[in-house]
DNA sequence: ATATGTACCATGTTACAGCATGGTACATGT
DNA sequence: ACATGTACCATGCTGTAACATGGTACATAT
């Protein structure tokens, strides 16, 4: 895995983890079925702690690039190729954005709109 | 004007002048056409910045609680009563929890709904 | 002159959330 | 015994934004 990490990147490091590793799928590096190094692995090569490369492949399972088979290791999803295409962001920020449109047309404050997400994302309660 | 700050409180200033002229408004304290105390003045009396004071009337006046009239001083609104009771946090809120329930049914992290929204609200492109 | 609301420049403080880190522990299956 | 992913306990750093403050200035109209 060639994968280089920025410390002083603004960028999170687990972002740029799940970034490298997306590209290496979209560019054939890795396919469909080949081996990840363990989450271990992983933070030792890179010096990291085991926690961000662990949230890394969560999020890199959640959105099928990769699959966890427990004990026998993670590898890279079947699809990986299309799945790494689809950016989940793009489809939240779209729909964020209309809302928020909808808002500060309706004169709501940008502070305003903050206060009533941090309450909403704060509690649960959605 | 019988109204009480408390610097202690964790509500901000400006909020709890919001309440309770509001809430003056309400009880029929204050009705429409009544004068209130300048800025400048209000500041005064209660030991705040004229921008507290400010910030307090400009969203009172945004929601049709209270009108200013230029250098002739400010008034209650004529439909300030009905006009306080409306909440526009509420609605705010409503529309903002059915826009993220739908991201979270996606499959959306809150970590990343949270991200999303920071950058939609930092780049004023909306 | 005086007073109104409003606008711009700026600062410091505080609170919160994200990020990354550490350690320990578990069930899984080789 | 060993390695996998995963989960819980916890801490400290950092950046951001809100809050409140200060000063100065303007057009308005009495």
């Amino acid at each position: 895995m060639q994968i280089t990490i920025d410390i002083e990147s603004s960028v999170p490091l687990f972002a740029q983890l799940i970034a490298q590793i997306k590209q290496a799928v979209q560019q054939g590096n890795k396919k469909p079925g080949d081996a990840l190094p363990s989450i271990r692995q992983l933070a030792n090569d890179l010096n990291l702690n085991n926690k961000t490369v662990a949230k890394a492949y969560r999020l890199l399972e959640r959105d099928c690039v990769i699959q966890t088979r427990g004990y026998r290791g993670t590898y890279v999803h079947p699809d990986a190729r299309e799945n790494s295409l689809v950016d989940l962001n793009e489809l939240v920020t779209e729909k964020l954005k209309s809302a928020i449109a909808a808002l500060r047309a309706s004169g709501a404050t940008d502070s305003e709109i903050r206060v009533a997400f941090a309450a909403i994302m704060s509690s649960g309660d959605a």
